[in-house]
DNA sequence: TCTGGGGTCCTAGGACCC
DNA sequence: TCTGGGGTCCTAGGACCC
């Protein structure tokens, strides 16, 4: 065969899912709401963000208009009135139901798959026969437009990045599209502009477009070394993954969040502590409330608040504070409490403040939550137990057991294989690895 | 008057450890 | 008392994603 395929075995055909339309997030939730409203087929519509300040969802009728992505509303309609175009308050709930739906349905019909986002799935076909590739490309987007409602295009590529940027070509044309071999994947990077790549900003493409980089394929033969040293490593995985050599894999078990946010912005000022505190109390409950629904527990809480930044002539401030909670938890009352205690030492009067939140980070699950610290062991156990660590630190060397968090780890594991008592207290993720080598050398 | 709400990954630098 | 190398963790900030 002689294609890059072949040459990394790695690489394989991924097929890639998205809802109809320009970009494939805003156009899904256009495509949620005519599923339960056919008439709407053919007309523009638009979806508005929270507290309908802006657009965050068009249909193609309403991009031909001139509605752009992101635009606040009220500039936006002197056009919308005047052609009739809906308006949709968003319903976070209908689009979730909507997606979980689709992905039931394309999962279903692929040895492997990955939920990217609410609108993109990549499915993998290692193992499947290439030839019948096509047809049952076909087979996916007929079976999930008839039984979700939902219109799909796929583009099916050696990696993940080729994948999302011939889906984007195949959503223009028939809306299945396959490229494998080198000079198909050249073919579609020379009219592909390199800032629709996926990992391409509106700071790296500035820097390209400087530098005279406007396709793809120009990106593709850049020298590594520079893609190195000003994109850093993701910059160097996107060169690879165009070349076809799969760089990002497929994540086939969806991982547990790392950090949980609730955040929004005022559609009246709030310019008093007690609203504020108010606030982002709510806030904290809701995090606290999604961190247990993911079985997870956080090490710290940050507040952040700020002025309306779009509105030049008020005075500006914003700030964020961090709080290490003392004991990883989930617990409402837990997170009030240092949310509390970080917003008054951040909050000042006198300010019109347009936007807060609260966000949980140093997640890690429940489960993992364990091990240490032995509680009262008598003095020969916990002679033992140094003695221990001692003949572990001689076998790994400098690598040995160093950081008290790992130490109490070794301990508890010891003091569990000989059934001792022990007080339970938290090993951080941040050093399972070590953790493991420990583990092996004991 | 009116401008979204979530997330991820990477890097550099400082504190700290043995 | 002075000194260095190897290593980890944490944080802030910047870039990106949908």
């Amino acid at each position: 065969m002689g294609n890059s395929l072949v040459a990394y075995p790695t690489s394989r055909p991924v097929l890639r899912g998205v809802g109809s339309g320009n970009t494939p997030r805003l156009l899904n939730y256009a495509s949620c709401e005519r599923v339960f409203n056919p008439s709407l087929n053919g007309k523009p519509v638009v979806v508005l963000s929270n507290n309908d300040g802006s657009i965050i969802a068009r249909s193609n009728e309403a991009k031909a208009l001139g509605i752009s992505m992101g635009q606040p509303y009220y500039q936006a309609k002197k056009t919308i009135d005047e052609h009739g175009v809906k308006v949709f308050s968003s319903n976070y709930e209908l689009y979730g139901d909507m997606s979980n739906r689709m992905m039931t349905v394309l999962s279903s019909l692929a040895p492997e798959s990955e939920i990217y986002s609410i609108d993109e799935c990549f499915l993998g076909f290692s193992g499947f026969e290439e030839s019948r590739l096509p047809d049952h490309a076909h087979l996916i987007r007929e079976r999930t437009l008839k039984w979700t409602g939902i219109p799909v295009s796929i583009g099916l590529a050696p990696t993940k990045t080729l994948a999302k940027a011939v889906n984007k070509v195949a959503k223009k044309n028939e809306g299945i599209k396959l490229i494998r071999t080198s000079d198909e994947i050249d073919e579609l990077l020379e009219k592909y502009p390199v800032e629709d790549l996926w990992g391409i900003g509106r700071k790296y493409n500035k820097r390209l477009q400087e530098m005279g980089i406007k396709t793809a394929l120009q990106f593709k033969g850049l020298p590594e070394g520079w893609v190195k040293k000003h994109m850093a490593i993701s910059g160097l995985r996107l060169q690879y993954e165009l070349k076809g050599i799969s760089c990002i894999p497929l994540e086939k078990v969806s991982a547990t969040k790392k950090a949980i946010c609730t955040s929004r912005s005022f559609g009246q000022y709030v310019s008093t502590y007690k609203e504020m505190e108010e606030v982002v109390a709510n806030f904290a409950f809701k995090c606290a409330e999604k961190a247990r629904k993911e079985n997870t527990v956080a090490r710290a809480v940050t507040i952040f608040i700020h002025t309306n930044g779009f509105n030049t002539t008020l005075p500006q401030y914003s700030n964020s504070r961090t709080m290490r909670l003392p004991v990883a938890t989930a617990d409402t009352a837990e997170i009030l409490h240092y949310v509390r205690l970080a917003l008054r030492s951040i909050y000042r009067p006198g300010y019109a403040y347009k936007k807060a939140g609260v966000m949980l980070t140093g997640l890690h699950t429940k489960d993992a939550v364990q091990m240490d610290l032995f509680d009262s062991v008598d003095r020969n156990r916990q002679s033992f137990l140094m003695e221990t660590i001692d003949e572990v630190n001689q076998k790994m060397g400098k690598k040995g057991v160093f950081d008290p968090p790992v130490k109490f780890a070794l301990q508890t594991h010891l003091a569990e294989q000989k059934n001792w008592p022990m007080q339970r207290k938290f090993l951080s993720p941040c050093y399972t690895t070590r953790w493991e080598s420990v583990l092996k050398a004991s």
